[in-house]
DNA sequence: TGCAGGTTAGTGATTACTAACCTGCAGGAG
DNA sequence: CTCCTGCAGGTTAGTAATCACTAACCTGCA
């Protein structure tokens, strides 16, 4: 899994640059080489092929978000708690670090290719599957409503996260996320608590 | 904006299975012209450029679900069952016309082309305007709860009913999408109400 | 007769990727 | 301690494929 040379590291995040820069289409082989300014035949000497690249990159992201929301959450027992921060989390990774957003939120550019939209499907089932571990737990201690299974609850519950981001990516960054995302965070509690 | 011959709404409609079949960049001049039995130069007599080919597949698809779900709602006043039905028509849409979700759920596709960008971002603005406008009317009767602004709601709303269909994409079609989201509308119903 | 709507042939740009070569340096043999 | 060697990681130059698009020509019909 993290058995990629510092190289390997270097592309994988100036890939991850270049999407967020300029969309998919703007990760090449000429723009990546030419930003690690190193020649286009150099990449290949680390990768494969682009394929490999785009895979490490999905690969690489799943498991840093991935550990940094277990990390978070795993102090805390609250149920609640847990929720308020996943948000917070995958808010605060998608203003600081655009990059990954666009890559994950943008899956219907991998539609082409079995491997790489299977790769953003797990990507997805398991942020949902922690999600609803938690819910799961809040409905046991009474913290959660009990009427909607818990499935159902986190599909609410990210669903509506995912297109509030979408949003703003499309809007331009025309708001501001973090605000408005907390006032959302506010109603969602609401609703399933 | 329904100015199209009939030549033009051909390509318009093989575009989106084009699209729909095997992602955006299937859609070439080449696979158009093939599809179309015709060479490709003779596409530039009906379309001064790819660009222009996709901003009439995005317009042309805006309009025609905008006038569906206008009509179907418009009988009704109830806004709870007024719900439903945008909720089942969009489910709908996207089952027996895959296509056009393909289309509408890859908007990170079009993200390097402001143009293209824009249009996404305003057929989901539309849509959210549509929900909205309902959603107030159903909080004014009482039948939806007020202690939440109608916009998130609808956010919720949609947000969750996006999330569904990408997850049914990105796995392949592996559930029976429509079972599944009258079972998500109800607990949504119950989560708005 | 003019033009809408076709054709063939081709262009330049860009793509991922390869062949073949070079260079600096780590590490073992003498 | 020095020398040789192998190889990791660069280079230049190029390839075939594909892209959107154009030039120039043709043809049938209102």
């Amino acid at each position: 899994m993290a058995d990629f040379t510092k190289r390997q590291r270097e592309i994988i995040e100036l890939s991850l640059r270049l999407i967020d820069e300029r969309g998919i289409q703007n990760l090449t082989i000429k723009n990546l080489a030419s930003a690690m300014k190193i020649s286009e035949p150099a990449i290949y000497r680390h990768f494969d092929s682009k394929l490999e690249i785009l895979v490490a990159v999905l690969e690489d992201f799943n498991e840093k978000i991935r550990k940094r929301i277990i990390s978070e959450i795993k102090e805390i027992n609250d149920p609640l708690k847990q929720m308020k921060l996943i948000y917070a989390s995958h808010i605060k990774i998608l203003t600081e670090n655009q990059s990954i957003g666009s890559v994950i939120f943008s899956e219907g550019i991998f539609q082409n290719d079995k491997r790489l939209s299977q790769m953003v499907y797990k990507i997805m089932k398991n942020r949902m599957e922690i999600i609803t571990g938690i819910i799961r737990k809040g409905q046991d201690a009474g913290d959660i409503r009990n009427d909607i299974p818990a499935e159902e609850l986190s599909l609410i519950f990210l669903g509506t996260l995912r297109v509030l981001v979408t949003e703003w990516r499309l809007s331009n960054h025309s708001f501001n996320l973090e605000e408005r995302s907390s006032l959302l965070l506010e109603s969602l509690l609401k609703v399933i608590v």
